[in-house]
DNA sequence: CGCTATATTGACCAGAGTCAAGCTTTGTGG
DNA sequence: CCACAAAGCTTGACTCTGGTCAATATAGCG
């Protein structure tokens, strides 16, 4: 079952991913007055690992710490009223998590580790210690939080208009953005089981099921379990949204 | 047809509403030296007036200001690919808008207006020299967008997980949170159309319709053209969520 | 006062959900 | 290293919620 990590027995930290490649960067080498902030900087006090199962934060735990995610996958999600609940995110290499407590100082979502993951912990009053006397600190975080606003309104525009079909199809895309090697076809571990996916998109296991099967009848990707194979970008984008001929009607 | 206000042309502000019920009125307090910020302040430059059509922005203007809703009422949406439309969110009175520009320096959406609306304008640059000298500017500034942010998270949920009914309780309650007068049953003048309504919660404006007559058949509403009447509160909040009893098996 | 946009209501339909059964992968303990 | 259990995945048959299309009705605007 899974359980709270335990951050003192944190194994030895593998570098799987360089510095510059993280969203917090930016953060990281203005802390560091410019210089570059690999291995450690002002900014990141600890690195530690967390493996499968385990929470980095839970609904409640009060907020002092935001996270970003240097290799590996978490899970994100929100529970409603009844108790069901909705997964915000799958957050990957570079992700920052943790930025939706700020307000209120208590986390609202819980955060699972999807597979074995290496994560940079900041601490915020640190962060906000920092910010004083490094203008720009504040506007980078401003930015950072600025697109999680985005990608929550791109997601609006999915759950409220897309189809099962294009639902999929975005969210296939969406992995592919994060594929580094350049082997054709590229390919992608899903960490997250079909039921998370389904979750996620506001769909069902089944549904993901059935599409993922057809996707890969018409030979636009592949899947061997946990793998996935992008054979075809081009039908792929396609389906992420309607021919722009067909629908204009719902133009505001 | 809606077309860009003209700022220069506004008449005279009246003041409908209270600085400090205004969810800028932390920042503009502490831009103030804690001086009460009403009517003039260090941090709102300009207040003008909008009339129902013109736009506030729109998708690709390049972004210099943000704005708080003084009084009146503004849509904001986004666009699809495919030309769709997702509106990601009614403002009303105290509420901030503009946030999600501020990474990339561009807006990806538009703001409308729905009824004549007076407008707080902050020029970010102003807002980032303020800031420089004033500790706790930033953070208010950081935890209005982390509220955004769980806006936007809630919207997910909705989206993801509720049914119409739901959806359209949900979206009343919210409503009915903005009303000040405490007169029973409390009004609210409905000033987007059933279209934009369903737009906003994934439905069909004859979805929208035919639960709205639904509620109001049940006695939970009644609605007189563009105004709302809540009737039995008790009965719209049960309706926003499933019992806790039923379907637990999506707890994760 | 008439015209247009918006709202309402009904009949019908289809996309995705539900339920169920069987299959595959993963993890555990002997 | 294998056997078994549990979890996850797949596929099929059927259902139902909410979408589509269409025909009025009403409201708001000039």
């Amino acid at each position: 079952m899974p359980k709270r990590y335990d951050r003192t027995a944190s194994p030895p930290t593998l570098e799987f991913m360089m510095c510059k490649d993280c969203g917090m960067y930016g953060l990281c080498r203005l802390a560091s007055n410019g210089e570059d902030a690999n291995v450690s900087n002002a900014l990141v006090k600890r690195r530690f690992v967390l493996r499968r199962g385990e929470y980095l934060y839970r609904s409640g735990d009060s907020f002092h710490e935001i996270y970003a995610v240097r290799h590996g996958s978490i899970k994100t999600y929100i529970f409603g009223d009844d108790g069901r609940t909705q997964i915000t995110g799958f957050h990957g290499n570079g992700e920052i998590i943790g930025l939706d407590a700020l307000d209120g100082m208590h986390f609202a979502s819980e955060a699972i580790v999807l597979e074995t993951t290496n994560v940079c912990e900041v601490s915020f009053p640190h962060f906000q210690d920092l910010s004083r006397n490094i203008p720009g600190l504040q506007s980078q975080m401003l930015a950072i939080m600025s697109h999680t606003i985005l990608r929550g309104q791109q997601m609006m525009l999915l759950l409220g208009k897309k189809n099962a079909t294009e639902r999929l199809a975005t969210y296939l895309m969406s992995l592919s953005r994060h594929i580094k090697n350049k082997s054709s076809p590229s390919s992608y571990k899903l960490t997250m089981s079909r039921r998370d996916i389904g979750n996620y998109l506001g769909l069902t296991q089944e549904t993901v099921c059935r599409i993922l099967a057809r996707f890969q009848e018409d030979g636009i990707i592949k899947i061997e379990s946990k793998y996935i194979y992008f054979v075809d970008m081009d039908r792929l984008t396609a389906l992420t949204s309607q021919s722009r001929t067909e629908h204009i009607a719902d133009c505001i």
